[in-house]
DNA sequence: ATTAATGTTCAGAA
DNA sequence: TTTCTGAACATTAA
């Protein structure tokens, strides 16, 4: 469930390779269904091979690998993706590896994803600006201000927690990180976009800031099945600070009145308390 | 043994 | 145009 502050970690960690030079790409035999990755691997070689990594940039959820050539590697990791400089989990599920030319350590840069959905893609500048430009992905979460996030999203007539998980809209947040971010701003996830006030909006704002910069702050989150890990292969710490995601039917921590429910909206599940998080009123 | 659940993105439909 | 639905995939829990 790699989001903003998962996938900001993994950008941070692999950051660590800047200057070093590909010398090889490997794509490990494993009987799995291969992940999507563009273009061929013989044609990636062709052009990553002997390419130094000038620097590792961060688009929403995915993490961008720049290289002198000007062309760029595009790891998204969606659900189970990890980008790693050490130990993978398993050799099962090891899909790229992207070995350096010096003999420092850590020696290759990995593309490691245990349900597959993810993918790895080579892009030049043109097909950068095709993916990344032009409404195709919102301001970064972190960088948008409240009045963009307003005008972004108080003309939609959809419920809050599933227009935050639009990417156009805004990018960088995901199913987890939406629900932490109602819950701080004491907004309902049931309620409309375009029945939100100036004021919700800014205090939308500030706690879609202050979620994220903390969750960043303990590298991410990671859940039960253990499967999102740091750049090292470390897993994040901020799953024992969650205040309503997956928590339901336990008391509310910041109440202490109310337990924390589960809902259903746009096929995914939203955790959130109804004490703090009215559905109506100014609150 | 089967089925549901997990959560991100995209294609295609409403 | 905007919003919704289902599929892609692997694994675990019920």
């Amino acid at each position: 469930m790699p989001e903003l502050p998962e996938v900001e970690t993994m950008r941070r960690g692999v950051a660590a390779c800047v200057g070093r030079r590909i010398a090889a790409v490997a794509k490990p035999r494993c009987r799995l269904k291969p992940i999507r990755l563009a273009p061929s691997l013989a044609q990636m070689r062709r052009r990553v091979v002997g390419q130094r990594i000038g620097a590792v940039d961060r688009a929403g959820k995915r993490v961008l690998v720049r290289l002198e050539n000007d062309d760029t590697l595009v790891f998204e990791p969606r659900m189970t993706g990890l980008v790693l400089l050490a130990d993978p989990p398993n050799r099962q599920h090891l899909r790229l590896q992207l070995v350096f030319d010096d003999h420092r350590l850590p020696p290759q840069l990995m593309y490691w994803d245990r349900r597959g959905l993810g993918s790895v893609r080579l892009m030049d500048p043109r097909a950068m600006a095709l993916a990344f430009g032009a409404g195709q992905l919102g301001t970064d979460a972190l960088k948008i201000t409240a009045r963009q996030l307003q005008s972004r999203l108080a003309v939609s007539r959809r419920e809050i927690k599933v227009a935050l998980l639009d990417q156009r809209a805004v990018a960088g947040i995901g199913n987890l990180y939406a629900a932490e971010i109602l819950h701080v701003a004491g907004l309902h996830p049931r309620r409309h976009c375009d029945r939100l006030t100036a004021s919700q909006w800014q205090r939308l704002h500030r706690a879609m800031r202050k979620v994220l910069q903390e969750a960043i702050r303990y590298e991410g989150s990671t859940l039960s099945d253990g499967t999102y890990r740091n750049a090292l292969n470390r897993p994040g710490r901020y799953q024992n600070r969650h205040r309503v995601y997956q928590r339901a039917g336990q008391m509310c921590l910041a109440c202490g009145s109310r337990k924390v429910e589960r809902i259903v909206q746009a096929q995914r599940a939203t955790f959130f308390c109804p004490a703090c998080q009215p559905l109506k009123g100014k609150a």
